[in-house]
DNA sequence: TCCTAACCGAGACGGTACGTCCAGTCTTCGT
DNA sequence: ACGAAGACTGGACGTACCGTCTCGGTTAGGA
């Protein structure tokens, strides 16, 4: 799994990985993740702390990869974002939507632990970027350039620069509490991001 | 100050109190914050543990009052951003300014480290808000307004979102490092942001 | 007192002496010796730490002197033993008594604690031997002497020997707890020591 | 051993073993009893403060076990006392050395630590009664025994009250310090205790 | 089919830091 | 000015985890 290094990975027993991040996940949620704890992991998964060691350079890789597999989309299938042909209601829905699961307490917490992590470990933050952030991004940009050829947006429009201006107000109150992630900011949001950048 | 409860302050030693915090910030730029310790920074001052478990909750508001004391204007004067009358040009200058700050390594890693703690503390998120954020973010307002006010933006313009749209891009982008930081990326941001929000 | 230095006596505050003496022996009783601390008798007294320190060089010396008072004749008169003019059935009736002093739970825990001190402490040792023991010691060695005088023992009888062996034994095993104290044992003490004593 | 407790014995490492009884020893010679602390004892033994902890239930058990293994008999043999057919030499050659071995720097220490836990301590002296005590008591027995089959002591002698009339005084004597410990109180000790039980 | 090497659960190990308690000293404040 | 109140430095406490290291037991492949 993505931050893991691999000595023989056929000996290695998937009855342990899975409960490991089962374990990690659970415990995200009841502890929270500053009171995670190695030696609870292994309890809680019925494993010898060992067996986490040898598979995972660090705990935050443990959550990294535990909530990687949150992630993971079983078909295998990419992510689309709706596409109506209305760039302005389409983000005005995925922002209320990303606001939405920002609230939502079952994510929250393990989001937070995840961010706790990345912003201190480059090397973690590198491989988020690669299998977590960019599949939406390149979502989000495809939707974008539908828009683009569309002519709602400008021809020569910074679509990079266009999906950090929709998202980053959005996380950063949500990461900072800032103040309420409500349909009305998302909706403000996406007005002024698209006045900037239409034809 | 702060983040500290205030048991009969009265007593309370200004010696240690400053020892603690100037150790507190030492020790951030020599070890890092994740391999800060209480008995480290109590060894360094010069200081029984106890004096500061008795005047500080936790290490996240020692962590927190030693940054803290760090942007605090002696003079007591308030923040106030460059103001030549060209909005446009003025905006770039602080972003790039903002920018260079984020990159210098004797702010960056203090800078982690409070947003680690702020990521995961409400309580000590609302203080830092209020603390500071507050006067920074009032001093951009008062930029922003008087530019309204000039008619260089339109007269409905919302400044708190134009505020978060032209800082959030950045701050994201230097706290998950999800590219670089330089003039042009500052640039961009305010040409977008002011289209946005032009008259 | 007793094991007390003596900084300018005249100055001294009657009402927190006993305070502190009356504290140290209820402490004593309440939590036992070993977890008996100068600042638990310091805020039970209501008095300042300082206040002890200035006038008992150790916890040992407080404990000594809070015990030392409760063993203080407030008549002023000394110790007698009985005399009824039968030595053996004085001898035992003091004995048996002594065995049930041992047995009272309210005596026993500052009785160990007393012993554990001087154990250790060869000056407080000194001054046990000269304030608590020489009184009862001499009321021993005047109803032995009584005895030998009245020919209950032999004219040559080591009496001081004599109260070793009579009172040793006693002691020992309720310090040691190697056996249980009661008349049949005080009896067979007195009968044995008194044979090797006859006239 | 002796006053610990056994989660599975066999993963214990005896290398950590000998090293914290060794450093025991060593630093109760070097610093006394009194400043024994579990902090020095781990550093000396080069050994982690929690097996300490894991193996022994207090500071009194570790102590105790270091002074048990100096008096194990390595050879498995058991203790004998001197047997001339003398019984009245051979008694007061015994307490003389007795005598001499609580004069002996080396063993006053330790063996005054370990009266200091045994008194606070029940359990501990049963331990003690047991491993340490009782060996001795019944050798002195076993020659007490041979003398009075021997026609030197009275046939219905109580030898366990014998036993105690000649060593308590001396037990008692050194332990409070109340007088010198030297030969002519050992003889006079044997004369009059043989006395007592002459046939 | 058996051998053997890696994996496994378990948990002891040497350590580091925790947060608390208390010792003994020093300082402030109210009476 | 004295003494209670209590903050101070210092240091040990007993606990929690760290990451490493055996220990037997199990399991999967190659001989």
């Amino acid at each position: 799994m993505a931050a893991s290094t691999t000595p023989d990975r056929s000996r290695r027993s998937e009855r342990s990985r899975v409960a490991i991040l089962t374990a990690t996940r659970d415990l995200i949620g009841e502890v929270g993740y500053a009171k995670l704890t190695i030696e609870a992991i292994a309890a809680r998964a019925g494993v010898g702390k060992q067996t986490i060691y040898r598979w995972w350079p660090s705990k935050g890789a443990v959550v990294f990869d535990s909530l990687l597999a949150l992630s993971e989309r079983p078909d295998g299938g990419g992510i689309e974002l709706p596409d109506t042909g209305d760039i302005d209601a389409d983000l005005k829905a995925v922002l209320r939507a990303t606001a939405a699961e920002f609230s939502d307490p079952g994510f929250e917490a393990p989001i937070r632990a995840l961010n706790t992590e990345i912003i201190n470990d480059p090397e973690l933050a590198a491989v988020y970027r690669e299998k977590m952030e960019r599949p939406i991004r390149e979502a989000k940009l495809r939707r974008l350039r539908g828009a683009r050829e569309a002519g709602q947006l400008a021809a020569d429009a910074d679509l990079d620069l266009l999906a950090d201006m929709l998202y980053a107000p959005l996380t950063q109150r949500w990461l900072l509490r800032s103040g309420p992630l409500d349909d009305d900011f998302a909706d403000a949001l996406v007005d002024a991001a698209l006045r900037a950048f239409r034809p």
